[in-house]
DNA sequence: GACCCATTCGAACGTTCGTTCGAATTCAGT
DNA sequence: ACTGAATTCGAACGAACGTTCGAATGGGTC
């Protein structure tokens, strides 16, 4: 996880000298971002202190400061990097595809994907939705509009396709919601891997918002 | 709001002498227990401080402790008054009514419908699900089990009525997440009333659950 | 060995946290 | 008006909070 690179002047400082990408600043760095992930996401942003980072990441209190001005910033480097790095996935896995019904299933795929084998990062991102204030807020607030966006897209494309008629403001919330109240209940001793469920969930989305055309009434 | 009478020593006690359900301690308390619910909503249950509750209330710091024992008591207060009023409202609307695809939609309606009415409640039992330790936790695990399993129950009988095949457990859990999610981006100044969202929620669970039988493969 | 910059740390800063306590005030019944 | 219980409050408690600072290390280059 090399998420603050680029916003982060000290290290890209180093990378105008240096031809590796990933400095030892920045190896550090991800280091202390993932463990701070654990924590925030068993104790949430509020409920975990530099004391609980500190002790999870094996640094002393000051010397985390060394690595970012704040826990804010902390906190938003690490949810700047888990929904680029979403995004981004999704962009790469959607070209070359055209069919309508087959993107949707791409991107239902790789939010589950990406969800289960980055628990505790995606929790962080949608549990700690709000805990960001004023900039670092809106420049979140900006990718998941392109995340949401890119949504609609896949469904307008859909709707054009076959005729359909429905909300498609609800009907991207509706299953964001699906797939992202995973956090609360998902038991990987239990439940189905990431292709099983992404299969079961395209399923009744799609043929809930398929089918018919118009709801009743 | 007189959630806390049954739980509370001294208002049971004058509950017994007196032929009034509400007592003036109670109102008091469900006033505060208001107040204090709109406070977790905005800055979460950990952001919020005693002196933030103590001014919404409009009471003292120390006065709000005669009220109840601590902060984490006052959010399980809430959780749990708001979790069995949806309960009991939809076993009662559930009553006399036998149609399985009706049933869901009873559901569906109740959460939306309690969801919509007391959205900061609701909000605080949704995102504030794992805020609670030990034996407040779980006495509210109880009654989300309960919920849960008339959920699973409603569920079944649909699939049994109509042959049908897929993961009850998936499935209920979707439309948990669909319906709650909604704290994360209902605005009521856009969006449309509990009413005509149950209603297209409804057609896309329903139609994406019915309807052929096995999801492929 | 000396120098320099990057990295780490112990100790403390001022503030805010949840909670308590004893005194003051308000209320209901006479 | 008087009395005892119910209610409210100001002031303080020790603990924990996020953050800072200057000194102590570390590793690489002359």
């Amino acid at each position: 996880m090399a998420a603050a690179s680029t916003t982060n002047a000290r290290s890209a400082q180093r990378r105008g000298a240096l031809r590796l990408p990933a400095t030892r600043f920045d190896k550090r760095l991800g280091e202390i971002l993932n463990h701070a992930t654990d924590v925030f996401c068993r104790k949430g942003y509020e409920g975990a202190s530099m004391r609980d980072l500190s002790r999870a990441s094996g640094m002393s209190l000051a010397g985390l400061y060394y690595y970012f001005q704040s826990k804010e910033r902390l906190l938003f480097l690490i949810q700047k990097h888990t929904f680029t790095t979403i995004v981004e996935r999704l962009k790469a896995r959607l070209e070359g595809m055209s069919n309508p019904e087959q993107r949707i299933r791409i991107l239902i795929l790789n939010h589950l994907e990406y969800f289960l084998s980055n628990q505790a990062a995606m929790k962080v991102l949608s549990h700690e939705d709000d805990a960001l204030k004023n900039g670092f807020a809106s420049e979140v607030a900006a990718i998941k509009r392109e995340y949401y966006r890119i949504c609609v897209g896949l469904l307008d494309e859909l709707k054009h396709e076959r005729g359909l008629q429905f909300s498609t403001r609800i009907a991207v919330l509706s299953l964001f919601g699906m797939m992202n109240w995973i956090y609360t209940w998902h038991n990987s001793r239990v439940d189905a891997d990431a292709d099983e469920l992404a299969r079961q969930m395209s399923e009744i989305f799609l043929r809930g918002v398929m089918n018919g055309g118009r709801a009743r009434r």
